[in-house]
DNA sequence: TAGATTGTTAATCGATTAACAATC
DNA sequence: TAGATTGTTAATCGATTAACAATC
């Protein structure tokens, strides 16, 4: 209930592996589950999904446990997934594609409303229902539809300058997929770095150390 | 130095970025840094950089700090990255072109050495000099070129069964786009999932509580 | 040698787990 | 009511930070 701050990053990062597990819960069919019936599921302590949950508010009943559809749109209040945070593309080679096409942004809390890239050629191509705009129209853009977020599928090299260019145009929030750390240093701005690189290497040293 | 097992994943994860930031700091020209240097660079504390490399032996040296070109390949032998992990990947859709085409395998420990798609219209494409195949060919591509790891860019409802597939067929390490867990129980096999969406839901957190 | 900075031990802090009274 | 399971406090465990002797 309530969106306290101080709440741990490492809980925050679990809140979507519980929304997304509810989720599955869901559609089997399933409309009530106990902590330790989820945390078998989910291969956690049923005393760490009650914390975590408890950071947050009483979503439970004793005796009962957690009625899965409510706690789930609890969650989903939480992460802020009722929002429509406008969205804007920068970079529509195969990962920006990828991004556009398949990602679910409505049940996210986005809407994606604007598509950049720096070739010419894509000038007008369609995708998702989007027309590819050339960056050079970005400013415009910006100042009339006022995206509070940018996904950025461009090399590291533009990266950082792309994003000072977007915070000076009111953009809050950065879904960076280039290969660097992006804007450690500002205050008032979100960034999450994806970093398929590091993903990769993590995997390298699990398999190393099987 | 010692490949030691019982390193905490936190300090594991932390080890690809360190990686990087060696690499930045090396393609500026910088040869060495004392870890409160790259404390303040990375947004760590000093402390905590010069523990987690002492879980793998001294690598830095009194009154000078640590060699930069040195401490990363150690870095990078400790993750694995000298190795070649043979890679096939599964599902040649815009994310997997994009992963094929942009992705640095070579210097990550991996050679992609075969795609798969269940399209027969995709069949015989090009990406990155390798054919799509079709997915009814895997069983004899495994047979004869023993991959060891798999890269999943297929829809969550074919994950599991391709999942097991693979694994009977001797493939040690996965690397899942799919939205869903794989293989939590399996113990003598790898999986590092990506989930982008639990990333997008996080950053909808991060700009709802700015 | 003196200065710098590591490797490493000790202290602190925070996160996870266990236990149990509250309560549906 | 009795049984189940939460919310919450206390105990444990692990990770981070601080401090400093070792040493280049």
């Amino acid at each position: 209930m309530t969106n306290a701050q101080g709440i741990s990053e490492l809980v925050i990062n679990r809140l979507p592996r519980y929304h997304r597990f509810l989720g599955e819960l869901l559609s089997e069919g399933v409309q009530r589950i106990s902590s330790r019936e989820l945390s078998e599921r989910m291969g956690l302590t049923a005393s760490q999904i009650r914390q975590d949950l408890n950071c947050f508010g009483g979503f439970g009943q004793q005796g009962y446990g957690y009625h899965i559809e409510q706690l789930r749109a609890e969650i989903g209040k939480i992460l802020g997934l009722d929002k429509q945070n406008r969205a804007i593309l920068i970079g529509a080679g195969n990962l920006g594609r990828a991004v556009a096409s398949h990602m679910a942004f409505e049940s996210k809390g986005f809407r994606l409303i604007g598509i950049f890239d720096k070739k010419e050629a894509l000038k007008g191509q369609m995708i998702k229902g989007l027309p590819i705009r050339h960056i050079d129209d970005l400013d415009d853009f910006c100042r009339e539809n006022l995206p509070s977020c940018a996904i950025l599928c461009i090399p590291k090299a533009d990266a950082a300058d792309i994003c000072n260019t977007l915070i000076g145009l009111g953009v809050k929030g950065f879904w960076n997929f280039s290969h660097c750390d992006l804007a450690v240093n500002h205050p008032n701005v979100a960034v999450e770095n994806v970093h398929l690189g590091d993903s990769l290497m993590k995997l390298s040293y699990k398999i190393t150390n099987l």
